[in-house]
DNA sequence: CCGATACTTGACCGACCGGTCTACTATGAG
DNA sequence: CTCATAGTAGACCGGTCGGTCAAGTATCGG
């Protein structure tokens, strides 16, 4: 009962390598089994099916991404503005350190199963579509900050954010398609620019 | 030899509608074949592979979205900002269409093509690649055009043609994630506010 | 030490995958 | 009319897909 959450973590860290370096489609059950050394017999004593295990594996990917990059990023040390730019700045050494061991680059996980999943798989939709949603929360803190220090007017707070998180998503996929992660920087501080002006 | 081009189209349509609605992976050949009416040994006189065919469908989607969309919205009528605004209203009314009629809201297929098999097959990778480069040429020609108006200073024009459209490009993924084509009219605009500096 | 429960194993399932092959037919040029 | 070639049909290939199942073992509380 303690190999038991080891198995667990075994099944969910090999699918998450193996499904966000390839595809969810061109990833097997069996694959994902092999990697964890693990049978498909235990697979399916964890998981119902491939797809809750892909749910899971979305929920692992964003607690570890908040951790390793929201929480750095938007931290109040540096003014409003400079965040946004840390957040780039992070998102582009998290695909740097990739591309330097696997030699390749591999954009945002979310963005990728949106891109595949969203008209295939609803129940995977909504879920990237919640973690979209707590992405743009935070991009809409920072903006509500930028306000109160003065430095943004007449903006549309939820829908700005939105529009960043956009921008970062097509950062991302442009990186993903060069296979090269310094379009991010190159193509990253523009974010600051970006603004929804509010409609009265 | 005149069934022949009737025949090849049919594949290319049939193969250009599935893959773009569903994935390139959750399509399969038979099922292409089915769709275009046709037995699978006619599929292999026209195409040596499924990798082959989908390298035919994103030219053949490429001339399509070209005349629909792209020359209309760069056509000169209109001052150079106003084309940006127009080429994202016509985004927004191809995606509208295809919503109304399919109930799902499909994203831009060189996009979700690039996000799904980027990592996994390098012609096709190189091919969006192209694709992505030619739509930066004509936002460039716009911004050029725009500097010449004199409403663009101190601007890197191929870089913020690519910043351009990867802001499009990330729009048209959180279309697809919310299933709603009305994020792309509203996010669209902001397009007009993104510009990368010259480093000099 | 017992019994229940958690976990693991590996064989197995029908369906489907991309792709091949042979035999047939339709059509064009000479 | 004839022959070569283009196109079509459909059976077939080994391999893989997601998922199941029965039988076993390890580990637990009591």
């Amino acid at each position: 009962m303690n190999a038991d959450r080891d198995t667990r973590r075994l099944i969910l860290e090999s699918a998450r390598d193996l499904i966000y370096s390839r595809s969810y489609s061109e990833v097997g059950v069996a694959t994902i089994c092999e990697r964890a050394g693990i049978k498909k017999g235990s697979f399916y004593h964890f998981f119902p099916s491939k797809r809750d295990l892909t749910l899971a594996v979305i929920d692992e990917f964003f607690v570890e991404l908040k951790q390793q990059i929201f929480e750095q990023a938007f931290a109040t040390d540096l003014p409003p503005p400079q965040r946004l730019l840390r957040l780039v700045e992070l998102g582009y050494l998290f695909q740097k350190e990739i591309a330097q061991t696997l030699g390749q680059t591999l954009g945002c996980p979310f963005g990728n199963l949106a891109a595949e999943m969203s008209t295939q798989d609803e129940p995977i939709r909504q879920k990237v579509e919640r973690v979209f949603e707590m992405m743009e929360g935070r991009l809409a803190e920072t903006l509500q900050a930028a306000e109160a220090h003065g430095d943004l007017k007449d903006v549309d707070i939820p829908a700005t954010a939105q529009a960043m998180l956009a921008y970062i998503e097509g950062i991302m996929l442009m990186a993903k398609t060069r296979n090269d992660p310094e379009v991010i920087r190159q193509l990253g501080p523009a974010i600051a620019e970006i603004r929804i002006r509010k409609t009265v």
